[in-house]
Formats: C-alpha cells, sequence, structure tokens
DNA sequence: CTAGGGTATTTTAGGATTAAAGCAATCCGC
DNA sequence: GCGGATTGCTTTAATCCTAAAATACCCTAG
C-alpha cells in the first residue's frame, strides 16, 4: 500500500543483490587473477584510455573515487608491471598512467571472464527484462550530493 | 543486440546506483546523528530483535558480516551507550547485544528520516514500478558463493 | 622577477571490511 | 570425569575507501 514501505524494501533488494553480485565477481577475480575489483576497474579505465593514457585526476574522476584512493590503488599495479607511471613532461605536478602490454594483455582476458560471469548473474532476464531494469534504476534519484559552483 | 552487452551495463548501472544512493543515506545519517550506516545497520538489527536482543554471532549473520566485523562496529555502540552487551550467563562464550532505552529512541528517530529519503529516492517511480523493479532484482541470479555440506 | 594563489598529487589518520590466527569455554566419547 | 574437538568471540594484518593536511609545482599580477 504504502509507497515509503515499498521504497524502503526495494533498497534493501537492491543494496543486497548489488552486494551479493559484487562479491561474487571480487571472489573469482582474486582466484582466477590475484585482482581485486578495484584493481580491475583501474586497468579498465585504462584500457579505455587507449595509448595516452590518463593523468591521476583524469583516473579520480572515471573512478569515482577521491585523489588520495588513486594514488593508493594504482601503487601495486604500478610494482606488479600492469601499469605505467610516468610525469607530464609538461606539467611537472601530473602523473600520467597507461597500461603496459603485460596490462593491456591481462585485462583483456578479465575482461572477457568477467562480462560471462555478469551474463550468467543475469542469465534469468531476457533482454527486454534487462533494458526495463535499467529503465526504473535509471528513474532513481539518488539524493543530490553537491552542487556546482 | 547481445545479452552479455547488455547485462554489462545493467551491472554497471545497478553498482552505480546502488552506491549514489548509500552515499547519500550514509552523509546524511552521519550529518544527522553522527552514526555510519554500519552502525545504523547494527542498530536496526537490534531494534527488530526486541528485549531479547542477539548474541554476537546472530548479529553477524543478520548484518552478513564477519564475527571480527561485528566485534569492532559494535565496541564504538556500546562505548557510546546505545548498545549494551552481557554476557550469557547459561554460556559465557556468548555476548549478548541490546538496546540501551537511549538507542532505542535514537534508532526510531533514525529510521524515520532514513525512510523518508529512500522515499525521495524512489520518488520517480510509481509503487507498481517499485515491485516490478523488485521483482527483476530478484530474478537475478548472484553468483553462488559456497555450497552447503 | 617574485609573491600569492591556485592546481595536482601524496601523505596521514581513521573507518569498514575480510581472512586467518588466537583464546576461552563448552561438549562429547570414552 | 578427562582430553580432544568444536564453538563463540577477539585480535591482527591487510585492502579499500574517505577527509584533511602537506607538498610540489605552475601561473599571473604587480
Amino acid at each position: 500500500m504504502s509507497h515509503d514501505r515499498d521504497a524502503l524494501r526495494a533498497w534493501l533488494a537492491l543494496l543486497g543483490t548489488a552486494n551479493a553480485v559484487k562479491k561474487g565477481v571480487d571472489t573469482r577475480l582474486r582466484q582466477r587473477f590475484g585482482l581485486s575489483i578495484a584493481r580491475f576497474d583501474v586497468l579498465a579505465a585504462l584500457d579505455r584510455a587507449g595509448e595516452d593514457g590518463l593523468t591521476a585526476g583524469g583516473l579520480t574522476s572515471r573512478l569515482k573515487v577521491t585523489e588520495g584512493n588513486t594514488t593508493q590503488v594504482t601503487a601495486p599495479l604500478v610494482e606488479a608491471g600492469l601499469v605505467e607511471r610516468r610525469p607530464d613532461p609538461n606539467d611537472r605536478r601530473v602523473a600520467i598512467f597507461r597500461l603496459s602490454p603485460e596490462g593491456r594483455a591481462l585485462f583483456a582476458q578479465m575482461a572477457a571472464e568477467n562480462r560471462s560471469w555478469i551474463d550468467a548473474a543475469f542469465a534469468g532476464l531476457s533482454t527486454a527484462e534487462i533494458a526495463r531494469l535499467r529503465d526504473l534504476l535509471g528513474a532513481l534519484q539518488p539524493p543530490l550530493h553537491k552542487e556546482a559552483a
């Protein structure tokens, strides 16, 4: 009957489902490749950026995290040789990250497996239902954080 | 066209929406009451459990976290006087948690505000659409973690 | 030029979470 | 009853994340 009660239940379902899928993906990613979702996300952003790479700030905004987090999450990837980190020759404050050949190859494998896991998770829904789900999610109004200047 | 591509996009939308709403709720909860979602969830579980309270293990399974996490999250709530923690008289290994009167009163306020925030986030969806969303979420098959014995 | 302000990143401190190791207390088979 | 396994919880170390302070560099007004 009441909208707010239904909304609360839907929110709990939304959060629970997202957590369950995320946990499944994270577990598999770690088992198969030894990398967390956070690190996979870095590889994904850099793969998308291509040969030009991304600055630390660019990565930060694409990953929707804080600058400090970017510093920390990229460090072990650089250490492992999956990501290259070079200073911008025009502005020494800026760090530019891009995938190494090894990083690019590993990401390709990870992305393929990830896609198949997600596809399996959505196997119970038709393509039309998936589109409907996206529409409904898009109608949600996440409490707007901060307004622009 | 392809199911897997749509599934991947829906997954990203699902995760992004869940994170955005969660962050909004967490921010407000901290501003208004000085407590994180994690602590709010403890109060919610204990409120639901009533006067009998819950053991640490019971809390752990309801919150779907690990035992160590329960130990840590409850500690500051006990410290703040919102939660009482007593040993089980029949089994000295067991810790029983329940809400203090202050905890119960604070939770009532928090729950009321939380409900209104969630309701606002879902304001763009009709009650029927919310029900539909829940159905679609229920059709997802989170990669089953561990099989039973 | 140089001082001040603004920008890009790192560092630090801390919360939330997990996995794994450690400690007690209980239970059970003999 | 006793010893060993099990159970319930805590501790420890690590990752992921944030907010805030610190650092380093660039740019522009005078």
